[in-house]
Formats: C-alpha cells, sequence, structure tokens
DNA sequence: ATTGTCATGTCACACAATTGTCATATATTA
DNA sequence: TAATATATGACAATTGTGTGACATGACAAT
C-alpha cells in the first residue's frame, strides 16, 4: 500500500472517538499519533511531524480552530494540512474553519470510507506541491518519489539524512539557517544531537555532491549554512 | 549561543535533584533560581519574572500541577512556559500535565542533554522571532533572511561583525550614535571592548560598501557615527 | 548467534576567517 | 601650530568550520 509512510495526528478530546479513526485509518494503511488537547497536539506536531492533521472543532483550553490558526502561522508546520472535524450542528462554522487555514472539515458523524476519502484527497491535493514533484537547480535533480539523487543524470549515492537535509535545502533556498533550524526541519524536534553534528553531514553532503554541485551548498559565517545557486 | 540571560525556575522539593539541574543549566549559560515548594515558587515567579519554569510534578503541599494551573489562570504570568518533571511511574498523568498548561513534560530520570535540548525547543517555540524583511537604501540592500548584502545587485562579501553593524544602523537610519551605544546594541551589553574598535569595524564596513556607498556612513566627529542618505 | 555493512553522531585536530588592539598617519578644530 | 579626534594598516589571539577517524547501534545475510 503506498500511502503506508504517511503519519497522521489526530487530535480529539474524546478517547473513544480517536480510537475508532485510528483503527480506520491504520486499516488504510496510515499510520496514527493521537492528542487529547491542543497542547499536546502542538507537542506532537513539531516532535514527530505528521503528515495530516484531522483536529476537532471543540477542544478543552485552546480551541481546534485556535490551534489551527497557531499551526498555520508557523513557519514550522503552516505547510502540514489540516482537516476539521466538526458536529453537524457547528456547521455553519465551516467557513471559520477554513479560514483559519484548515484544508478541509468532514462533519461528524462520518464514515470511516468517507474519512479515508477525503483524507487522500487533500493529500493528492497538498503533497504535489513539493514533496511529489522532482526539484531541480542547475543540473542537480531531487526526485522525491523515487527518493533519488542525480547530477547532471548520473545518480548519485546519498545517504537518508543527507537526502532529506538536501531535500529540506531544495524546498527552501535562498535562505540562510542556523544549525539549530536544521535540526529542528531535519532532523526532527524530538531528537537531542550535538549542533556540530550539522556541519559533519553538510560535508558529507557536499562530498557526494561533488564539485560541479557542492557551491550549492553555502556557509554563512556565525550563522549556519545556506543553499543557494547564486556564488558566494 | 546568546541564552544567556534566559532565567529558569526550577521547583523540586529533592534539594540535590535542583542542584543537579542546576549546574546542567548553568553550564549551558543559564540562570538559575530554585524553590523547593509551590509556595515560595509562586513568590519567585512573581518577583524574579523567570522565562521558564521547571516544575517537579510531586509537590509537598500544593502539587506542581495544581501550581502549574494557578499560573497559567494568572494573567501576569501565563505565557511563561512550564515544563513538567514527571517520574516514569506517573508517565500516564502526561496528558494532565499539559491540559495543566504545561508546555512539555520531561519523565525522570532524564539526561542533562535531554533537558537542555527541550528547555531550548520549548523557549524557541514560544518565542518566534519576528519576520524581517529586506532593508534598501538607495542601491544598497540587506537581506537578513538571505544573510546577503547587495549593491547594485552585486553580492559583498561581509563578516559578521560588520553585517551587524549595517543591519543595525539600516533599521536605525539618520541618528547619530556613539561608540558606546553601538557596542551595547551591536556587541551586546556585556562585553568588554575597546571603544576604538568600533572606529576599525566602522572602516572595514565602509570599505566593503565601497566608494558608492561608502557615504551612508558618515562620520559625527566629537560624538559617534551615523548613518543617513543625506550626504555630509 | 555471528559476521558484515551501513548510517549516524561525536570527537580531536587542522585550517581559515574574524576580531580586537596597537602604532602610526591623517584630518579637524581652536 | 598645538591639541584633539578619527582613519588606517598590520598582527596575533580568538573563534568558527572543515575533515578524518572512531564507536555505536540497526539491520541483513550467513
Amino acid at each position: 500500500m503506498k500511502q503506508q509512510g504517511k503519519k497522521i495526528l489526530i487530535v480529539d478530546d474524546e478517547p473513544s472517538i480517536r480510537d475508532m479513526i485510528a483503527v480506520a485509518l491504520e486499516m488504510a494503511g496510515f499510520q496514527c499519533i493521537e492528542a487529547a488537547t491542543a497542547k499536546d497536539a502542538y507537542a506532537l506536531v513539531v516532535d514527530e511531524k505528521p503528515q495530516m492533521i484531522l483536529l476537532d472543532w471543540m477542544l478543552p483550553g485552546t480551541s481546534g480552530i485556535e490551534l489551527a490558526r497557531r499551526l498555520k502561522r508557523d513557519e514550522l508546520c503552516n505547510d502540514v494540512p489540516i482537516i476539521m472535524l466538526t458536529a453537524k450542528s457547528e456547521e455553519d462554522n465551516k467557513i471559520l474553519g477554513l479560514e483559519a487555514g484548515a484544508d478541509d472539515y468532514i462533519t461528524k458523524p462520518f464514515s470511516p470510507r468517507e474519512l479515508v476519502a477525503r483524507l487522500k484527497a487533500v493529500l493528492r491535493r497538498t503533497t504535489p506541491q513539493g514533496i511529489e514533484e522532482p526539484i531541480q537547480v542547475d543540473g542537480l535533480t531531487l526526485d522525491p518519489i523515487r527518493h533519488r539523487v542525480s547530477a547532471n543524470d548520473e545518480q548519485l549515492d546519498i545517504g537518508p539524512t543527507e537526502f532529506r537535509l538536501l531535500q529540506f535545502f531544495m524546498t527552501h533556498q535562498e535562505r540562510a539557517y542556523s544549525r539549530t533550524q536544521l535540526l529542528d526541519q531535519v532532523w526532527g524536534g524530538n531528537v537531542y544531537v550535538e549542533e556540530r553534528t550539522v556541519d559533519v553531514h553538510i560535508r558529507r553532503l557536499r562530498k557526494t555532491l561533488g564539485v560541479n554541485f557542492d557551491y550549492l551548498i553555502q556557509t554563512v559565517r556565525g550563522t549556519g549554512y545556506r543553499f543557494s545557486q547564486k556564488p558566494k
């Protein structure tokens, strides 16, 4: 099943509903993580980097809509699609939900089949924007689906971390990132590694890119690194 | 890293644990204050206004979670992030902790590294950096995001300190600053550097700006320097 | 189990850029 | 012209990065 890598975060205060959804999604080949509150959810988004969020409208404490707004404002996660779950009676509010940054909404009660269908639809809509399409710069191509990198049509042998690092850089060009930011974005928020480790992976990446393309990975002294086509 | 200045309040009834944590944090450049009870902690929060609170779940008297709730309800300190410290066996309660307003939690025992990492992560989350727009004057552009300076579309090679200096000037134009003020603003308040050093960096900055743009950095004799578009 | 291969994170050292300071030159003011 | 303030070049100490090597742990094949 090709959806199996996708991690879905389910946010709802009702454990029974969460589980129901989780079971349905897992049968469809998704991976699920759950949260009961907005705070909890936020922590999980940062730590686990889910590919999609199912968000209940009504939550104790910070409401779902507020959380959605916050996530969409946050540089770190504004590209994670959100589906709002609303009760029938709240349907009027759907406009608000979409305004807050939700990519779709489903009114409760819903069938598992409907949920999965909409979820896939949203994923289809939102992923091609960068996760699926090959990215090309100069003569360097990164193909996210095939998980391959080539320089002038020649395959490069690249490790997983270097791949993610390069992918991040190629989707965030022309911008300086600190080592900490790179750790957050590429490694994820829940790993604790030395900042200097970034240097090592930068070096490995440069090495595999070779002399023709390592100019793309630029050192910004005192700050971090930058991916840029323009020479330093 | 400029984590210094951040004040962390450690609340735990075990002095040995408090000290252990304090040592770890101080090595990471944080400033620590300690409290053994919820009561003391509350007083310190009010008096010292820490930027962050490490709060043990189990406390004699008012429990940690109760304190968290109280703080989060309080207008004065509901924006101070809280990290809960819980024993492994209490892990189930983490949801409760997050509900009470904690921003993260760590289960004991934890490594100093993990603690520091999570702490920094929470601080990063709660102090979002403002979006910085490129600044342009005449034909000179400084882009904080890309960390680049260009004169008429030509990249300039500029050192870190000169970059900060120029950034400060461009965001504070048409005003004379004394060397001391520049040291405070650009170098940071707590560094001991000769005043004359400013002159040297001014010269370096002028040099990299070149003859077309060095007129922007003007000497104000007897006072200091000024960034101004108007010719002297 | 055992071995072998990766991928990863960390360290120590090599190397390079930046920084602060000084001595000296030049400019400005009274 | 003397007195004061700023500009400039040189240099050594400091700081930040690059790089190779190593230990560890995951995993697959044996």
